[in-house]
DNA sequence: CATGAATGAGGCTTCATTCAT
DNA sequence: GATGAATGAAGCCTCATTCAT
């Protein structure tokens, strides 16, 4: 039990200390080498619990969604009040859980890549499938609660509307890593307020 | 003149052919000789033009971005109508042509990887940085018109607007990326739907 | 401490093959591969021990020199008798140990080809002014011990017949090199007897 | 006739500019190009005159070879006086042709690698064989003169010291090479002193 | 269990040489 | 004859992985 705990550890200390080679170095520069420095163990203790580097990578995949997931899902059931107050909400504490671990965020892109061209692409491409429509659902069932209270208009459409906001705080994000001068916070802020007046207002006849 | 002529179609030919490459296999897997192969000349004839595989690459990302950005321009010039009808029907035309290479979607992956941790990262981010802003500003100059003919309400903020919906565009393409049941066509045209219902609507007194 | 000795001792067994090869073969035509089969290991694993194929020829230059100054070293350490005796024991000693490994004569050519033209030929040339520089005063303070004992003449310019002297050593082995029937040990013998001669009798007035 | 005179002319064109390129960069490191560019003309038509860099190699050799040649035989021929101003001349005359040319002295250490690594060694070891051996023969027979009108004492080997002689020559100007403070000229000249001292010296009894 | 020295497959790149123009 | 674009064999070096200690 306890030997079984100090394994978990290691194996933790192994991933957390590849998480940050592979978002400074991207995946194919990081040496493994760096890793067990980094880590503070031999080479080849890594090989005692990953059988490989990919296999390594994929286990930093994971630990990473988990990670996000749960700080997500912890922000989403301290939300109250109306629809629309917990979409601002909803913004504000993802943006702002992101925003703090900006420097992860190359972490993404890694991730992004590896389910385009690795050799695990279908396992990548599946766990970012499953995570948006997790996600996505996450958002419509709030705008469905929504709809549902009266307060959104019975037009719009739930899923539709989770897919592009999911989507927008994605690359709004990514647009922040990419130019410093760029604040998703307000930005999405001020962006939400349209939306939300178009998910409350009565559509204009055209 | 036509020595130039040739020398630029062999560029060309170079350049198309590592892009099919890279969008498959990824920057890493792509061998330079699977290159040559597809472009139907020798091994070394690719160094003729390009110094490295990290050139070619970058040569690559530029060829694409002045593709896609071409396309773009030619969406947008020929809009008519009113702005509403001008976003969705840049909506429409951006969904569409990308759609149409979705398979080349993997190298906006591989770009985004390199941006975050090749040697070349300082030039893609640099490339990506203006990119973005040049289509936001595309985006939030059609805002802005809507704002200043009365069509859009004044305390709309085109920019962040226009950032967030530059995002979701590129967001719904990946969720369509990594799910082949989304449809970001209709997806996107649903949203499109509540959010211009948001920018032409009076904001409700809170 | 047993670590460091193994360290070394590989260190030595890649030198010295390499030192083999690089004779046989010159600086350019050898491979590491072949190396690397000649001191029996992987060629991996000259790069733990060697940056690059330049680091081990300087490596291989820098063994070869020790090599060489120590032999000559204890040579002249063992020398007695008069002046003109210890000359002519230095002359046999030297070309005799010179003789045992002619076969690494083409090492030293190597060598000056390499201050000459390679991109470490400032490393190299700095090493070969100090080497000549160092054996030149060696002789010259034998040569000046005879002139103080009243041996030599006074006339002598020890620097200059030094630096001569050194140089036709080196160039009679040179002589050797190309000719397989040029006996140098003679030769020098023969020599030594008028320099000696020239050194010993006083200037004919002219 | 005109014709051949031309191909002769753009022979000598190309080795002239190899010589200089192969001098500065060493065979290994020179490249056909740029060869080319220094002769100014293209790459290809080097292998009209040359059927591979080796063989342009061995002909630069050649040239060089017959170049030095020719100029220490005018030396030579013009020399007049006893048997020891005649070497005393030849030497001044020797060194300084030399020194003259010490920027392509690099090109001699070339030649001494090609022949004791290249494909072509055997070739270049026979043609210094043969050069050494023509070279210490005018200097024995310039020492025999000597002997035969009683100049020089009669139990001198002429063979030995002349070889010995022309291995000063080079070796002082191989130390000149990596020395720039080493003056070869008056190092000779002192060293010469002391040598013709022990040619026209009678014997110590000993 | 942990280690890191040893390994060798693999790939980018170079450059002498060819040959169509 | 002259050219230089095209070629591909060849070789240095990297680095994930193994395994004896």
């Amino acid at each position: 039990m306890e030997d079984k705990a100090r394994k978990q550890n290691k194996r933790s200390l192994i991933i957390e200390a590849a998480a940050r080679i592979f978002a400074t170095r991207g995946f194919n520069s990081t040496l493994m080498a760096e890793i067990a420095a980094q880590a503070g163990i031999g080479k080849g203790t890594i090989y005692e619990y990953f059988s490989s580097k990919e296999d390594l990578f994929f286990s930093v995949f994971e630990w990473f969604v988990e990670k996000t997931q749960a700080e997500a899902k912890v922000s989403i059931s301290a939300l109250g009040g109306s629809a629309s107050e917990r979409l601002k909400a909803l913004n504000d504490a993802l943006l702002r859980s992101w925003l703090d671990m900006l420097d992860m965020y190359s972490l993404v892109m890694e991730f992004w890549s590896a389910s385009a061209s690795s050799k695990m692409r279908q396992r990548f491409k599946q766990a970012f499938r499953e995570g948006y429509r997790d996600f996505r659902q996450i958002v419509s069932a709030l705008l469905r609660d929504g709809i549902e209270t009266g307060e959104f208009q019975p037009e719009v459409d739930a899923e539709s509307v989770a897919a592009a906001l999911v989507g927008a705080w994605d690359a709004l994000l990514l647009q922040a890593w990419f130019d410093e001068g760029f604040d998703p916070l307000t930005t999405s802020r001020r962006f939400m307020a349209v939306l939300i007046n178009g998910l409350v207002s009565k559509p204009q006849a055209i």
